[in-house]
DNA sequence: AATGAATGAGCGTTCATTCAT
DNA sequence: TATGAATGAACGCTCATTCAT
């Protein structure tokens, strides 16, 4: 957007304060779940009043809408520039472990978004649920092409099954969710192990 | 049972009743999450009238106690079986081999007990979450047992952070929950790729 | 009754076990009100289940009537008694004196039962309610017999307003249950007091 | 009122929905009881949605206290006013006629919320009760001075324990709540003939 | 752009009551 | 006589949502 067609300290504010919603509403999805969270309560922690909300979103649906999609996304664009950035003749198993520290980071830096979306996924309406899924395949794909390189290029081993790699690889990497704790090893350590493990496995 | 004190038929009932009522709430846990259900929707599973949960519970949040309770007992009890059924001198990589296959199979089995179990541990009540908590951290220690014994033994290397290890594992476990589609691979035949990705890796 | 139809000892417990559901009753909902009374307490405390009260009692109303109706005749007919057993020619303020510390004692007494009459009677269904009020009725005018001899006999002055007397006297005495602590004066004491200042007044 | 600092339509129509609630309670806990009082017949009362009534009150008890502690405050100030108004050096039998007048106005004028604090006295949350206590207790003391005062003047009789006189007096006033009927005496003749019988007594 | 006030639908829960045993 | 099990109706209360201001 090169012009901006409203004044642009009062749009800038209410982008703000839309932001502040979402940042409010994600971070109580995750703490107590979506439907224990009240509105008033997102409102509260926004520092607004309920009613006020709805000059911003249509519904509460449209919120957990908006974080979930944010939860999603956020980590597909963080991977993608990651491995974009890597030179065209980067290595396969280079490409697949920046992957992994760039999913890993961004999975638990937006924890609040990614873990809304990860609770809500099952719980949520068609609609909702189908335009999630639709990036959800994407990503996966994308994915699926990372390994596929790395096949192809001789570093993974032609007996692996790559979508059940991926699948073991990413669970254990989403599942992170579940038990990091940021005094622990920095998220670039942890990946490092989780490559080591993935790729060398764990036998003599 | 060769004396019944109670009559048989009377006492089995009642605990039939119980238990309709815990396996209709598991499931409607797992479908829309606890805040999401009502105990309207869970007698009408359970084809009873609302109030008549109460005759078997104190509250809702007892029911949920009982689901979670049961789905990380159910777990740890079948793989301490499984493991203890073995020859005393089986195999350290034998051992965890036949406990992922068995953590495999009852958490997919009892997949609304577990699933529950896993959705709602945050959001519960204190008291609940320590009970819960204090069960997890034992199984943990089962598990870490299972890797001391296979390192010892040589069948992992020394240099393998065991406490990664097991979450690394356990995650990629866990997360099937998520995705795992009973048309797919079996439960033993996954436990067995997962296994030698464990432990052989992707790389050549 | 002078020849029963029922083996005795049968019928006793089944009296018995009335009258305990009465006096558990009478005891709740002088405590906690007659709304705020349930047939659970009121069993638990008559240490049978509730379902059984419906053994005795047709409804939970029902028990309030007996309640209530007990709580008035007891003090009637214990008036009465007493009033009567004096000699026919007592003087009519020694009547009035036998009246007042005979209806102290039986009110206070009995207060479980009295109290629900005098809490309840505004509440109750107007079939109760006028059959109360014929026993209060009758009562009432039992008291202006009292007052009435009194007067004629000069021992109340001739401008005093008796049915004005009536109330404020028995207001006083009735009220006593709000207020009235075994560890004080005994009933009779303060029946006394209360008639001394009836007759002779405060001033000097 | 000179200067509003609160735009005055807008708090006025707000308090007096407030009020309202108070006023459909009052009556309502008077006729059924606080136990039997639903809110919805209490939102029914003051023309408002059950809802409603959450945005003004935050529980039912929360209502029941305000009604009781207006119960008791609002005879107690009236007395005290009136009192204090007599000139300096008034009669201490005065005094005393004029607390009476003036209780018995009070207490029938706003009955429903003198009702409410009688009869749930004992019935209520030990915070409330205690509350309640308090301003009782207060009440009775200044009662008590007024007593004395007669005494020491020499309007009141020194042999008249004055504790056992001012639960008589008092008794009977509150008892009227019970028998009261407009169409009777005004509370002012009542006030005296109560007064006289109390002072000269019934006797010859 | 924001809010105070109100609402309707529905929630978890209670309880008098019923009835087969 | 007595009770375990069940129920239906209603209760106190919550909350997403609306709307005039």
């Amino acid at each position: 957007m090169t012009a901006a067609t409203v004044p642009a300290s009062e749009s800038r504010k209410s982008d703000r304060t839309r932001q502040t919603i979402l940042d409010a509403a994600a971070y109580l999805f995750r703490e107590h779940g979506f439907s224990a969270t009240t509105l008033r309560q997102i409102a509260s922690q926004a520092q607004i009043k309920a009613g006020s909300i709805y000059y911003y979103f249509g519904s509460k649906d449209e919120i957990l809408d908006e974080v979930m999609e944010h939860g999603i996304r956020v980590v597909y664009e963080a991977v993608e520039n990651a491995v974009s950035a890597l030179s065209e003749d980067a290595a396969g198993r280079l490409r697949l472990e920046t992957a992994v520290a760039t999913h890993l980071y961004t999975l638990l830096r937006y924890g609040d978004y990614t873990s809304a979306n990860i609770q809500n996924f099952r719980h949520v309406s068609p609609t909702i649920r189908d335009r999630n899924r639709a990036i959800r395949q994407n990503y996966s794909e994308y994915w699926t092409g990372l390994f596929k390189q790395a096949q192809d290029s001789g570093e993974i081993r032609q007996d692996i099954d790559l979508s059940i790699a991926r699948l073991y690889l990413l669970g254990t990497l989403n599942w992170t969710i579940e038990w990091y704790d940021p005094n622990g090893d920095a998220t670039d350590v942890l990946a490092k192990k989780f490559c080591a493990l993935f790729f060398e496995g764990a036998a003599t």
